[in-house]
DNA sequence: CGGATTTGACCAGCGC
DNA sequence: GCGCTGGTCAAATCCG
């Protein structure tokens, strides 16, 4: 690292709340019919969903193309098809009631624009390697003509989080870090370390509201959760209010923001009287903690 | 000592 | 083509 970004300390924040209450905007009106029983978010990743700022609505829709940049850190006001939602109201003026201490969500493949080579180019270091060609430390490997990176689905939220890296369940590693422009927080990039599983996620601030991480998640899981695999037994408890348990955290994540039964304003752009077993406060574990036990397993010593 | 993290270097894509 | 930026690699280092 040639620059001092990655060596500031993350700012201790006085106020630290970390709910992840219901997303804003998932119960808008053009989700009224979203039926949290037939659809995951896993299935929203592949069909894409747009939130439309302006209609204050989120459309479902099969897109294979991409718009945008990943809307992290740079303004949101430059998201295309989706929006992570506004910092400034996720985090930024508490007294905004739309979404105090909220996460938000983006998803699809939408977010993940630029996501498209390093896939690829894994394969092909691993390849070359593996043919006992590799004379470079680095591999310069021509891109073979037509071949496009799959792109893995993304899904994005953002979370008012004094934490960076939220206990999701899964065990990551971390394999890089870069300061991120015009931002004084870094973003850390970790990879599953499970084998065989691709999913990697991207975790940063908001340099509009450090109290705000972003975490992007991309790539599914091919496998459980092993703190969910731990805690099965009590998992499966919660299949009576999901149709299963989710294998990735942001099927976990919106399984748990989607409500079941007391939407008392299903066409409300906003979904503030959550029932508390929807809330989400992962760091302070104050949720269900026989429910949920693979968010509790990390803070064992 | 093995696994995780750090960090400088490298590569690809994109805009100009 | 060049520069910038995001993403990744991998050696060095850290740490339990």
């Amino acid at each position: 690292m040639s620059d001092d970004q990655n060596k500031y300390p993350y700012q201790p924040y006085n106020s630290f709340h970390h709910d992840l209450n219901m997303a804003s905007g998932f119960l808008g009106s053009n989700l009224v019919g979203f039926d949290p029983s037939h659809i995951s978010f896993t299935d929203c990743l592949h069909e894409g969903v747009h939130y439309n700022a302006l209609s204050n609505t989120f459309d479902i829709s099969c897109s294979s193309s991409h718009a945008g940049n990943y809307p992290a850190n740079d303004t949101c006001n430059s998201n295309k098809d989706i929006s992570v939602g506004e910092p400034s109201a996720a985090g930024g003026n508490n007294e905004n009631p739309l979404t105090p201490n909220s996460a938000e969500f983006s998803s699809s493949s939408a977010v993940g624009g630029e996501e498209e080579s390093s896939k690829s180019k894994e394969d092909l270091q691993k390849k070359v390697f593996e043919d006992g060609e590799e004379k470079s430390k680095k591999v310069n490997k021509p891109k073979q003509k037509g071949e496009k990176k799959k792109r893995e689905p993304r899904f994005a939220f953002m979370t008012k989080s004094e934490i960076d890296n939220l206990e999701d369940g899964y065990r990551w590693r971390k394999y890089g870090q870069k300061a991120v422009k015009n931002s004084p927080f870094p973003r850390s990039y970790y990879r599953c370390t499970t084998q065989k599983c691709t999913v990697k996620k991207r975790i940063e601030r908001s340099f509009q509201d450090p109290s705000v991480v972003i975490t992007t998640y991309e790539g599914q899981h091919n496998h459980h959760s092993p703190a969910m695999l731990r805690g099965q037994a009590t998992a499966m408890l919660a299949s009576s209010l999901q149709p299963a348990v989710p294998s990735f955290p942001q099927d976990y994540i919106l399984s748990q923001m989607l409500p079941t039964s007391n939407q008392t304003h299903p066409n409300s752009m906003y979904y503030n009287n959550l029932n508390p077993q929807h809330q989400l406060q992962l760091p302070e574990y104050n949720f269900m903690p026989d429910m949920f036990p693979s968010f509790v397993h990390k803070e064992e010593p």
